[in-house]
DNA sequence: ATATCTGTTATATCTATAGTATAACAGTAT
DNA sequence: ATACTGTTATACTATAGATATAACAGATAT
């Protein structure tokens, strides 16, 4: 699993890494029960500092991404509170839609580019 | 137009009121040609510093929300470059799905969800 | 002309966050 | 014992967010 970071962004590298990694996810890169790099490892891999991974992973663990265990390091564990996950995409999307609205981007428009992106995914 | 700013949330001061303006623009509580009040003025109005409103304002102008005027202000000018708009779209939907993806929330109830965002801006 | 309203720019200051650097601790495995 | 996990603590630097004054330039009404 590639990991990109755009040192440049400005992006905060621990939640740049925080997306890669749930990108990893959704393309199926990565799947339940797969173990993330150690702290210290992944951190010497990118070139970053250890508590910047930490922090990454402290909140795909408080997003309901991962698990984290002593022996095994961080491991990926889906919690599946759905009603949750819907909540919290509709408040995500309420800017991206209101964004859209403004530049006269309609419903039918906007379906097309989810269906769009979810293909992406889908492909990998 | 009410706006509403959360003086504990971890979002930026100058973000929120952004969002708010655009939430105000897809509501159509504000329209093209209406003008905003004066950074000074609305500072005054939700108590913050004038600079957190002028840094609101510019960023509206450079996404091409609003257009300013020495004599008017800000005044509401969509900038209609919809290619551009999709692609920022698409861009801040991939974050966006693909934790849906990981949270087992499929396509269509994707789309369910787009639709009932959509209806409450329809209702203001 | 004067006063008053715009956005704009320039400082300076304070605070919080991001990121790094060491170090140590507590479990767990070999 | 040794070596690996995550975890916690502390300290430092740099940057971003927010505030506080102040001044400038254009526009406008009186």
């Amino acid at each position: 699993m590639y990991i990109e970071i755009d040192f440049n962004s400005d992006e905060a590298i621990y939640i740049q890494l925080r997306n890669q990694i749930i990108y990893g996810i959704a393309t199926s890169k990565i799947q339940e029960g797969d173990n993330l790099p150690s702290v210290r490892e992944l951190a010497d891999i990118i070139g970053i500092n250890m508590h910047t991974v930490n922090k990454a992973y402290t909140i795909l663990k408080q997003e309901g991404y991962v698990k984290l265990d002593r022996r095994r390091g961080a491991v990926i564990a889906i919690d599946l509170n759905k009603l949750q996950a819907i909540e919290d995409m509709k408040d995500a999307l309420r800017v991206v839609l209101a964004k859209a609205i403004c530049k006269n981007i309609n419903c039918e428009e906007a379906h097309k580019i989810i269906n769009e992106v979810f293909d992406e995914f889908e492909r990998g």
